[in-house]
DNA sequence: TTTTGTTTTATCCGTTTGGATAATTCTTTC
DNA sequence: GAAAGAATTATCCAAACGGATAAAACAAAA
């Protein structure tokens, strides 16, 4: 058979999809049963996700295939384009693009945001399984980011310059993920978290990192001997 | 029956809390069964944790509380000693505060560092929970050193104070949480994490977060229409 | 309308889960 | 050494799990 009309957004796999994401989200992988994905999606029996997808297992590869997919053909896009306006882009604009393809990478007008959260959450629980999925792949556009920020960082010693990269890595699951709960919480207004400007302000903290002076101050008296104690 | 010579280090229970820290840590709360916890505790029946703990749940309440003690408590002898030695801490100091007692929770020569993912990873997927059961207490530490954080940030304006602060504590859980686990990792070496200099970088990027200008610059030309969407 | 292929439904299966209980072993006190 | 309390062990259980299968409902094409 083929679709004459497909209506991918509601075709009972996406609601699938889109159900698990937001659950996986909220709970994690192993907190969420495929019973409860299929009463989320509408179905009156769990097998829906057996039939759609194989496996729990195979619906979260295909989950964390989509976001990375998405997110890394929008980077790829906006380096072009940044790339072509001019040879060297500046931190914010490459911070900009490390950003703003993980908030909504499935476009403006999608259901609610969950990627950031089902990632972080996944790579903090399952890393090997997250790295066996991804295996290099869809990351072009990260990497691209990346050494575009080496280049800006660049009078930086290396050690310091990758270990500052895992910072700003770390720092934007993070908070991009904190931001997603924020906005699904449903019990309270986070009115703030909703604007445009919170996003451009954690923008601003981020290049405060990458630009952060070097080498460190010494640490005052007191926490000397902490520091021998690590 | 009292207990004259007290072995608390092999201590069963001890031996359990150790083993389940360590895999909550490595996989969440949802991702372990009581029967890994006491296998892993050298036990040869998963009766031990419901013995020793009640349930699952108990078990898991404890391990909250007592990090969260521990951490609190340095944490507030730590400021009763800056702000003896002089009025008004710097960011650095506070920065310290922050970052040094959740590092070793349980004292140097302590076993393996799991505390922060255990709670990132907890916070995550089971936000609820975890509020409940620390509901307000536990936190007076933390608290003081928002409180300074407020004072050293004097200029800017409230919500971005408080927007800012979220964004540390986020920062904080996360770095700690990737450092511990990097730290965890038999498979490659991390020699760089084990180094006390990687922390006091840590913190120098903290404090730039801290002090990053505000308001922001402009957000570039491409990015506009970015904002608008989200 | 009939046919054909797809999707949804209802039901079942073997396994694993957290938890409970009774028997056994160990440790301390008298 | 005997008694008593505490900890460990060996089983057991109901509920929930992921997954599989066959029947029923559905939609498109002829």
């Amino acid at each position: 058979m083929v679709r004459l009309n497909p209506k991918p957004a509601s075709d009972a796999a996406d609601v699938i999809k889109a159900a698990a994401l937001r659950l996986f989200a909220a709970r994690g992988v192993d907190g969420v049963t495929v019973r409860e994905i299929a009463t989320e999606a509408g179905q009156k029996n769990h097998a829906a996700v057996g039939y759609h997808f194989g496996s729990k297992e195979a619906l979260i590869r295909e989950l964390i295939i989509d976001g990375a997919r998405n997110i890394d053909a929008e980077r790829n896009a906006l380096l072009d384009e940044l790339e072509a306006r001019r040879k060297s882009p500046d931190t914010r604009e490459i911070c900009e693009v490390l950003v703003y393809p993980s908030v909504n990478p499935s476009g403006p007008d999608a259901e609610e945001e969950c990627y950031n959260r089902f990632i972080v959450l996944l790579g903090m629980s399952h890393r090997e399984f997250l790295m066996d999925v991804l295996a290099g792949k869809l990351n072009s556009g990260y990497l691209r980011c990346l050494e575009h920020l080496k280049r800006l960082m660049f009078p930086l010693p290396d050690h310091i310059v990758s270990q500052r990269l895992v910072f700003v890595e770390t720092y934007i699951g993070s908070v991009l993920s904190a931001r997603e709960s924020l906005l699904s919480d449903q019990s309270r207004e986070h009115p703030t978290w909703q604007s445009p400007r919170t996003l451009r302000h954690f923008i601003d903290t981020l290049i405060a990192i990458i630009e952060a002076p070097y080498p460190s101050e010494k640490p005052n008296p007191v926490f000397i001997e902490k520091e021998k104690a690590v």
